[in-house]
DNA sequence: CGGCATCCCTATTGATACTG
DNA sequence: CAGTATCAATAGGGATGCCG
């Protein structure tokens, strides 16, 4: 089997979080474990499609954790498995330069909002 | 004109340092200006086209800085700017989870190489 | 409700060749 | 050496319908 090889350490995290949804799914579970559905409306313009795809991604990459309920209606949960918490500074700092952004574009007489947080 | 929306913060830190190579490219400035014949040396896979759209975006979000000497052979340098530098923290997170990452591949069996750093 | 499969489209990317 | 233009290939993503 042949080696995976990184350039620079940063390629791995983006392997792992990069993407159009991942950090914003990554996000929305720091607080605790979530529905798809619930994850749907904190996600607007994720498509089933994506975010089924996107948590399969994070769940394989042993980042996000699956919990299914053997109810009925059938009930699924997904959450941050501990390995995942060791994303939280990154995370942190994400969301912390995110918001440094919005209001340098702010003061900057752009027209921006920012719904969460 | 239209308010562009954010729905969380760190949408527009991605907006800003996503995709495949914005983050290996401001990688490879933190330690200084770089010439673009010399970034695509550091970056191997990249194309001149990429390089150069990468770094045009990079410098309209006011994160990279272009020198151009007025020299023969031409010469220019890119570099991060101060605004740039707050991202180091950033950049910072993102390249230790990525040597944590490697190590845990390694740990749990996987073929994996990290040639820099 | 949660997940999967299919079709289809477009935005991103890469290869190549060319200009100052 | 740095940057541009063009075209072709591809991966990412959306819409829909079906299944447990």
């Amino acid at each position: 089997m042949s080696e995976k090889i990184y350039n620079i350490a940063v390629e791995a995290t983006m392997e792992v979080i990069g993407g159009k949804w991942k950090p914003i799914i990554l996000c929305n579970l720091r607080h605790g474990a979530v529905r798809p559905g619930e994850l749907r409306r904190l996600i607007p313009g994720i498509s089933q499609k994506m975010l089924t795809q996107q948590l399969k991604e994070l769940e394989s990459s042993q980042i996000v954790k699956r919990t299914s309920f053997n109810e009925v209606p059938p009930r699924v949960e997904y959450s941050l498995s501990e390995y995942g918490e060791s994303l939280s500074e990154v995370m942190d700092s994400l969301c912390d330069w995110g918001k440094l952004h919005i209001q340098t574009l702010k003061n900057n007489g752009k027209s921006v909002c920012l719904l969460q947080d």
